[in-house]
DNA sequence: CGCGTTTTCAACAAGGTGTTGACTCTCCCG
DNA sequence: CGGGAGAGTCAACACCTTGTTGAAAACGCG
């Protein structure tokens, strides 16, 4: 996933290549992905427009690139998240769920970014959906050995329900992040969505009659 | 909120602006909003490019007047909405929904196409974040009656409930329409999101421990 | 008819993307 | 150490799309 653009690299060719990056990632601080063309990414690396695509076939291959990134982290993190379900349900899934939330705002641009760009670029696509379903294989994991102990009915699918949750957490935390309206205020979101994760996950269908 | 773009309104030239609104809607069918361009509008309509700059000042504006048609009917349609929850609390949850479901398949792709606009544009934002508050607002009364009468625990604030699960609907339901990954089966999704609700609003915040 | 308003569009301007071809620089090998 | 093979660079070009302008055609009504 490595070795994007680039043909060969040897020697000062990647400062230029990394200046890029950097530039796109602190304009995307500032301003929608869209609004930034490719003679300010240039500019930014103290290059030409043309000898940007040198090091980028387009704009999308930058973002792409700077996904990439993000995307190894996570999958980094999933595997690090700790599995104390048994002892403390809640908190555990607290925590996991606080890990999405401060993925999102550690890299709000570039997740911004590429939730807009999903829409229109296959490749983006396809490295987002893999973060998320990284996420997803996770959270269904858990709720599949939740079930299996006891501790959550299994009348509903594991798989769909981690879907919508993970989905749920993606469109609210962007909600929070873009202060869109309707939203949450950022302070209630993990506790709201812990709320939601858990009640779905270990409650039963059947709420009291009038 | 009509009489977008026009100035005046006499007689045949509203044929040509709803020539164009017919064109947009069947494009959107098949193809992106950005893959659409005004010089397609133009001609479906049996127009040049500059006439289309009469009937609406920008290709935005068309999905403008395309959402307001659909807020309309939202609106009309959340209105009529049963509130029959005493009685059957999972029915009338699910049917809820269902309408939700409904409206973004019968208006599929101005819905996906408004929802990828919101991202850059402001009035499509405001709009489509007027249409989400009206179910926030069905949604959060509800639920507060449900639990001013004892059925659902008031642990939970009523309107950061609404807000997440309605955003749920949103995500979810955009995913499975646009096929994407990872997604769930289209035959699963009222089941899936109901259950959620339910489980939500009326389950207790306590899983089992182990 | 004749005059104002509506409607239409060729032509232009601006701004973005992506490509070409030639030029420079570096460094390594003969 | 001199000459080539890349790597790296960019002016200039071609192209597409959006939005504007100004003048002309069509229409309705007195």
């Amino acid at each position: 996933m490595a070795q994007r653009g680039r043909r060969t690299r040897r020697v000062s060719g990647d400062e230029r290549q990394d200046a890029i990056l950097v530039t796109a990632e602190a304009l995307l601080g500032e301003r929608a992905f869209d609004d930034i063309s490719i003679e300010e990414l240039a500019r930014g690396a103290g290059i030409s427009r043309p000898t940007f695509y040198f090091y980028f076939s387009s704009k999308d291959e930058v973002l792409l690139a700077l996904l990439d990134r993000v995307i190894t982290e996570v999958e980094h993190r999933v595997g690090d998240l700790p599995r104390d379900f048994e002892s403390d349900p809640a908190g555990a899934w607290t925590r996991s769920i606080g890990m999405f939330v401060e993925v999102f705002v550690a890299h709000r641009g570039v997740a911004t970014a590429a939730i807009a760009a999903r829409a229109r670029n296959d490749e983006v696509r396809a490295l987002w959906s893999k973060s998320m379903q990284s996420w997803v294989d996770f959270s269904s994991d858990v709720i599949r050995s939740e079930q299996a102990r006891g501790a959550a009915p299994e009348a509903t699918d594991a798989h769909d329900l981690a879907v919508s949750l993970n989905l749920m957490n993606e469109r609210v935390i962007t909600a929070v992040l873009n202060q869109e309206t309707p939203a949450i205020a950022e302070s209630r979101a993990l506790d709201v969505l812990s709320t939601i994760w858990i009640r779905s996950i270990y409650g039963s269908a059947n709420p009291g009659r009038g």
